[in-house]
Order: structure tokens, then C-alpha cells, then sequence
RNA sequence: UGGGGUAUCGCCAAGCGGUAAGGCUCUGGUCUCUGAAUCCAGCAUACGUUGGUUCGAAUCCAACUACCCCAGCCA
């Protein structure tokens, strides 16, 4: 732990408290409140928690932050597990705030004994306008000074159900006049009559954040205390709470802060994504087009490129916005090496060729992805009748296009070269399909295609349902548009095989990338920011 | 106008007084049974602004400016 070479600003205050508190194991946690499901945001603070106790040898808790009994429920704490696991984490403990009410009320009766805490009757609205303002300080509560009897008495009240909710708050005695708002005599505790979903009607008043994180942290002996910037304010509580609450002894945990992600284009928060999937906007919580750890594993993300992604992003405290490019980058880098590639033809234009027997089926060999080296091969069939891409096509091509023109030649991926001898139109003028022919004896004519193109097999390709995707508020209308290669037995294939996003249809480079024909099964062609986006949609879980 | 933060290439981001890492994007070239991938090369005299200290500053000091967060009995 001595020789570790810190490489953001939180692996250097770390390296600096060890030497300072001769810490001697680093612990951190990562503690997520179970109301919704995981998604990328998470990811970065999960690799950061994860990521530093693991470089300094230490070890990660997992802490279900469930002090809100009437927003949290188990099915999201078992969703939250399952992310973490399949992200290829390891927690050591599995913890719950709610483990802690025991402690946590008998720290605030340590407070109350020491005069550092008291019952307010004030009602929500006059805490707050009591509050004062940005620039002005609060006023003391009246009930500021009861005598700790009292306070005791009262408290002990409200554990028993005597009031009603909202009717008396806990609050910690510490400074009206604080410039820092959170300082004001915070509330700890909230009288809440709902049961909650791991102690049942066990309580009836519940622990504020503020109160329970720190007290939780330094109960389970967390070293440091990763979380994001909203909360550098309540760093001073944190460390009140810690300094002051006589039953924490041991390593006091140090709270530190950095940016949370932002990615361009993309809204990152559990309440829209509630109202997509309540309001059936989307599929569910797995929608794909939803940035939830569930959405991009069912789009094919694996959990390799997104951590890889958490750590090119860094961890910096500045707010900033990330452009999506560096997660697809990552996404892309992984997949191209692993993930099978089958042939895909998104806008078909059909091919006829003259000079092959129609009743004829041929079986080609493909690779199911050239840069392996020695990668298995897939079959498809080939016949007569084929779609190519439209965009393969030029009738006056321009200088350098090198695809299939008339009267030139292009090479059928794993398959034959042909020659465009004729372009065949409807009435309306509109290329109805193509007349090739295939070029039995490239090598005695001396034919080298400079270009190759994928291909469908007509009678033995299938449609695949493709959706346009207007606005994320609004129904998608449905099309029909898109083949697929037949062949393809999804059962058959390994994890991960259905990348395809989200790229722009108009950036050529990453047109390539639907061009080597990873799989689709169904499309989502999205727009936003006035780029066109296509998504996968439709592939159930790989895992 | 109170308090807490942040400002380095199109996007992230290192740097911690000794003369601007790296990744993504982008641009050339190479190669190729998909114009992809690969490989090779290029891409900040410049670090929000203005002053100051110093032989020397992105790094220290001062004053500005811009943006973010805080007035839940949410986390």
C-alpha cells in the first residue's frame, strides 16, 4: 500500500490520509437508495468506489440506503445486485441503513443527552421559513431549549407513534446562523407512518441522509466516503455528525466529492425515466433507449466497455459533459473483436443475376468475425436473387466510389464477383433492380474488384420489424424496411452479438459498422439533436 | 447580494514552480473479401481574464469574469 501511485485527486488525499492516520485498510462503500434501477450514472461512482478500494487492496460495501421507506422497495435491491454483479463487482458485506435504526436511534439519544439535539414542533412550512434565506440567517426554533428530560421524553414519544406525522421533527442543534444552510439545525429524524419494506411497521419515525450516512459509514468502518459534488455542502455536517456522536469510535470516515457524469444528449435522471416506463413510453426499464445499466445490456453494451468507459472518463471534480462518442468508442473496440457478424441490409435494392441457375441454392462460408484469426464461420445461402444496399449502387458513380456501378465490378462478401450489366426502371423512372451477372473467371480476365459489399439472399432473408423514434414522449410509428440474414439462429449465438449503436446514419466511418453486418433484430431509428440515431431494439437479455 | 465548488485542444483529462501526458473525435498515408478494423503520421508557443512574485508560473499571490451546487420532515 506504500508504493501506490495515485492517479486522480481521491487516490491522492487516500495516499495522504494513510500516511497521516496510518490507515491500514482502505474501505469504501458504494450505497445506492433502492428506488429505481442502476443506469450509467451509477456505473461511474460503482467503478470509482469499487476501483479505489480495490488499487489500494481494500475492500467495497454494498449499503441499500433505504432511510425513505415510501420510495424504496426490494425489487429494485435485487436489480441493484444483479447491475453490480454483472458489472463484475464484488462486495463484501451487504449492508441496509435500516440494519442500523437500533444504532441510529441510540446516537440520536447520545445527542440529545449531550444537549446537541432536541424535538421541534415546528410544522414543515415554519421550519422552512424559519430558515432564512441564501444571505440572511434562520431564527432558533422555540423548542430549542427544552431540557434534555423533555426532549428525551418526547423523543421516546415519537418512537412509540404518539404523533402524527409531520407533527415533530428531531433536529440537530447547531447554528441558525450558519452561512452553510445545511448547518441550520437540520432535521434527523421524521415521524413517517409507513411500514417499511424490510422492518415493517417496526418504526415510525426514520432517519434523515444526513444523520444516517455518516453514522452508517463510521459504524461499518468506511475510510472514505465517496459521492458527488451536490453534497460537498454537507461535508460539515458529515464530519459533525461523526465528531460528535460519542458512539463512533475508530477510524472517522472522510467524505470526499467529485463530478458526476453528464453525457451530451442524454438525460440521466430516475425521475424521467420513471415517467418513460410508467407511462409506457418505453419497454421498461430495459428499454434500450434508455441509458439504465438493463437498457444497455439489452442492447448489447457489455459490462467490460462500459467500466472501461467509467475509466477513460477519469474522475475529476469539474462539470462536465461527456460526449457519447467515448462510450460508443469503448463499446466499438470490444465488439469488433468479439462480437459475430452476420449480414445486414437496412434499405434493399434488388439484384438479379442472369446467369445463374434460379432454381440453384449455394451455401457460402463467412466469417463470423475477421479479426479472429481463426473464427468460426457461419453459413448463408446464396441464389439467383439477391438485395444489396442501395447505397452500394451509383448509377453515375463519382470518381472514387468503388462499390458495384454500371458496367463495373464488385465483389459479393464471400462470395462472387459480379458486373451490373443493366438498370432495370419502373415507369416513374425509380430503379426497380439490377441485372448482373457473375464473373466466373475474374482471375483469367484479370478483374480485381477495388470494392466489397454485403448481400442478402432474397428467398432466404427475413424482415425484421424497424420503428422510427421520434421524440422519446411520443409512440414510434411502425415500418416495415430492413432485412435480415436468416441464417441467424440467436440461440447460437454467444453473449453480446447484437451491437449496432447508436451511430449517425450520415457519419460514414461508423456506417461501416452496420455495413460489416453485426446482428440486428429489431431497429429504432432515433432522432435527437437533430442526429439520427439507430438502436437495436427487441434482443433479449444476453446474459 | 451568503456559503461551497470548477475553469488546461472539438470532448474527457494529466500536470502540484523548470519550460503542456494520454484517450476519444478529426486530418493525412498504409493495408484490406465491405471505403471498417489494423498500422504509421499529424493535431494547444498554449493552460478563463488582467496584473504581480520569480532566472523561470498552467502551477505561487491579487483582482476580476464565467459556469455549477445549496433555502426537502428526498437521497
Amino acid at each position: 500500500m506504500e508504493n501506490i501511485t495515485p492517479s486522480n485527486f481521491i487516490e491522492q488525499a487516500i495516499v495522504e490520509d494513510i500516511k497521516e492516520k496510518g490507515l491500514k485498510k482502505i474501505v469504501t462503500r458504494f450505497p445506492p437508495e433502492p428506488n429505481g434501477y442502476t443506469h450509467i450514472g451509477h456505473c461511474k461512482a460503482i467503478c470509482i468506489d469499487f476501483l479505489t478500494a480495490e488499487k489500494f487492496k481494500g475492500y467495497t460495501n454494498l449499503r441499500m440506503d433505504d432511510t425513505n421507506p415510501s420510495k424504496e422497495s426490494e425489487d429494485y435491491v435485487k436489480a441493484l445486485m444483479d447491475d453490480i454483479k454483472w458489472l463484475g463487482f464484488k462486495w463484501k458485506n451487504l449492508y441496509y441503513a435500516s440494519d442500523y435504526y437500533d444504532f441510529l436511534y441510540d446516537c440520536a439519544i447520545d445527542l440529545i443527552k449531550q444537549g446537541k439535539a432536541y424535538v421541534c414542533e415546528l410544522s414543515a412550512d415554519e421550519i422552512s421559513q424559519t430558515r432564512g434565506t441564501l444571505t440572511e440567517p434562520g431564527k432558533e426554533s422555540p423548542y430549542r431549549n427544552r431540557s434534555i428530560e423533555e426532549n428525551l421524553r418526547l423523543f421516546e414519544e415519537m418512537k412509540a407513534g404518539r404523533f402524527a406525522d409531520g407533527e415533530k421533527t428531531l433536529r440537530a442543534k447547531i447554528d441558525m446562523a450558519s452561512p452553510n444552510i445545511n448547518m441550520r439545525d437540520p432535521v434527523i429524524y421524521r415521524i413517517m407512518h409507513v411500514p417499511h419494506f424490510r422492518q415493517g411497521n417496526k418504526w415510525c419515525i426514520y432517519p434523515m441522509y444526513d444523520f444516517a450516512h455518516p453514522l452508517s459509514d463510521a459504524h461499518e468502518g468506511i475510510t472514505h466516503s465517496l459521492c458527488s459534488l451536490e453534497f460537498e455542502d454537507h461535508r460539515p455536517l458529515y464530519n459533525w455528525f461523526v465528531d460528535n456522536c460519542r458512539l463512533i469510535t475508530g477510524v472517522k470516515p472522510r467524505q470526499i466529492e467529485f463530478a458526476r457524469l453528464n453525457i451530451a444528449g442524454t438525460v440521466i435522471s430516475k425521475r424521467y425515466f420513471i415517467e418513460l416506463v410508467d407511462g409506457g413510453y418505453v419497454d421498461g426499464w430495459d428499454d434500450p433507449r434508455l441509458p439504465t445499466l438493463a437498457g444497455f445490456r439489452r442492447k448489447g453494451y457489455t459490462a467490460s466497455a462500459i467500466k472501461e468507459f467509467c475509466t477513460r472518463i477519469g474522475v475529476a471534480k469539474s462539470n462536465s459533459i461527456v460526449q457519447p462518442h467515448i462510450l460508443e468508442a469503448c463499446i466499438r473496440e470490444e465488439l469488433n473483436k468479439t462480437a459475430m457478424r452476420v449480414m445486414a441490409v437496412l434499405d434493399p435494392i434488388k439484384v438479379i443475376l442472369t446467369n445463374y441457375d434460379s432454381n440453384k441454392t449455394e451455401n457460402v462460408e463467412i466469417s463470423n468475425n475477421p479479426t479472429i484469426e481463426k473464427s468460426k464461420k457461419h453459413t448463408v445461402k446464396f441464389s439467383n436473387e439477391l438485395y444489396i444496399e442501395r447505397e452500394d449502387f451509383m448509377e453515375n458513380p463519382t470518381p472514387k466510389f468503388f462499390r458495384l456501378t454500371p458496367n463495373g465490378y464488385v465483389r459479393l462478401m464471400g462470395a462472387y464477383v459480379i458486373k451490373c450489366d443493366e438498370v432495370v426502371k419502373n415507369s416513374a423512372g425509380e430503379i426497380d433492380y439490377l441485372k448482373c451477372s457473375i464473373a466466373y473467371d475474374t482471375k483469367e480476365q484479370g478483374i480485381k474488384p477495388k470494392g466489397t459489399i454485403h448481400w442478402l439472399s432474397v428467398k432466404h432473408s427475413e424482415k425484421v420489424r424497424t420503428r422510427k423514434f421520434h421524440d422519446l414522449l411520443k409512440e414510434g410509428e411502425v415500418y416495415e424496411h430492413g432485412m435480415l440474414d436468416k441464417i441467424i439462429n440467436p440461440n447460437s449465438m454467444e453473449e453480446h452479438v447484437s451491437y449496432i449503436e447508436p451511430f449517425a446514419l450520415k457519419q460514414k466511418g461508423n456506417m461501416q459498422f452496420i455495413r460489416n453486418g453485426y446482428y440486428i433484430e429489431d431497429c429504432v431509428l432515433s432522432k435527437q439533436n437533430d442526429r439520427v440515431y439507430l438502436e437495436t431494439v427487441g434482443l433479449k437479455d444476453s446474459k
